[in-house]
DNA sequence: TTTTAATTTAGACGGCGTCAAGATAAGCCA
DNA sequence: TGGCTTATCTTGACGCCGTCTAAATTAAAA
């Protein structure tokens, strides 16, 4: 048996393990990072390995491709707005107005402090892509939060209109969500009016469903 | 060479002269085919190029560079939706009502008919980049037609809340580009509950309208 | 005509995603 | 304990990419 004394460290830095033991999460820690503070594009599969310090190939190991590390990127924003919004409907101490405006707020803070992730979760590549297996789920179980808030105004009685919760849900979400893209994408810039556009949109859809 | 060009052109390669004629044009709409039929990740300029017949570096005499082609391709898109835009408000045919009907449904129908495109008309990385100078002001003309519309209805004595029409497009373009993003990116999938949505919001405008 | 400017070209460089083979470490069963 | 198996990580290589440089070709101007 060969001794250990001809492989010398190709890495000077490390007294590293062989096994880092928890790369997958390392991977995707480092990547959301980067995503975050530098965009997709700027998420290449060498610097990302390099960053967390193993080689190349290393990440193959854990992601089948650089498509599944986006798509478990984009599952964990889901996942971090699914909170955000569970925890604004299980808030007892808030009246259901105060938990539509505290939903919809936090919802487009999201957007708005992470531009570039929201993009990713919503983009094409994604979407319209079977291989990612539990990526749809996951972004599904984010709407049904927002669903259930509805579901909660229709049970207590503040829904006038008939339209039926679900699409009431499903108007409002797409509402928002093209509110959260404009200002994410840069394209409404002053958050000033970011803020009163959706405050004017909370009134109005108050409006209607007293309607 | 008694031939000319009728026999031995199915490629664009055969006997061109040196200089093209009109790249510039030629590499805009093989771009925009390209990216409408397969997406913005499949465009490189070396198979631009080729498709075009021209050499790999060609296109960097017409284009500063990758960003400066799609911002063109993005333009393009608006200027098309500009021009579907001015069409509907100019029809002196249609009433009020219906043209607001109109304008939605065709918005809609541009975004999903081109939804790569429309990915790429509202992305990040035209908006957040000054480089692309004409682009973002194409994009805004666009806007200012759809604001065109509610001046109108202002104009007409149609609107009743006190909410400044530019407030009103604001807000329901959000609305809009929410639905269309959904749309487009495949994330509603079923185009009927798409039209049902986008009828429902419509509906719901007016009430906003006359309130 | 000669000169100049516009246009297109080949060549080269570094970065990218990822496939194929080999190296290493850890777990498991005798 | 030893030896087999499997998960994990590494080096090397391939082809595609955007784009820089310098040279070649053609059209336009003088």
């Amino acid at each position: 048996m060969k001794d250990t004394s001809h492989t010398s460290n190709l890495k000077a830095s490390a007294n590293q393990p062989y096994h880092h033991g928890n790369l997958r999460l390392a991977l995707l820690n480092a990547s959301v990072d980067i995503i975050r503070s530098q965009g997709v594009s700027a998420l290449s599969l060498r610097k990302l390995a390099d960053v967390v310090g193993v080689s190349r190939t290393a990440p193959y190991h854990h992601f089948k491709d650089k498509g599944a590390l986006l798509a478990a990127v984009a599952s964990q924003g889901f996942e971090e707005l699914s909170l955000l919004l569970s925890n604004v409907i299980n808030d007892d101490n808030a009246p259901l107005k105060a938990k539509l405006q505290q939903a919809v707020m936090g919802y487009l803070d999201f957007a708005i402090q992470h531009p570039t992730q929201y993009e990713l979760m919503f983009g094409q590549a994604l979407w319209q892509d079977e291989q990612h297996d539990g990526f749809q789920r996951t972004a599904k179980d984010c709407f049904r939060q927002y669903v259930r808030l509805f579901e909660l105004f229709a049970k207590q009685g503040l829904i006038k209109t008939q339209e039926p919760p679900l699409r009431l849900a499903q108007m409002t979400w797409a509402s928002l969500h093209g509110l959260a893209r404009l200002a994410s994408d840069g394209i409404f810039a002053k958050q000033e009016d970011i803020q009163d556009i959706a405050q004017t949109a909370v009134r109005h859809l108050e409006i209607i469903l007293q309607k």
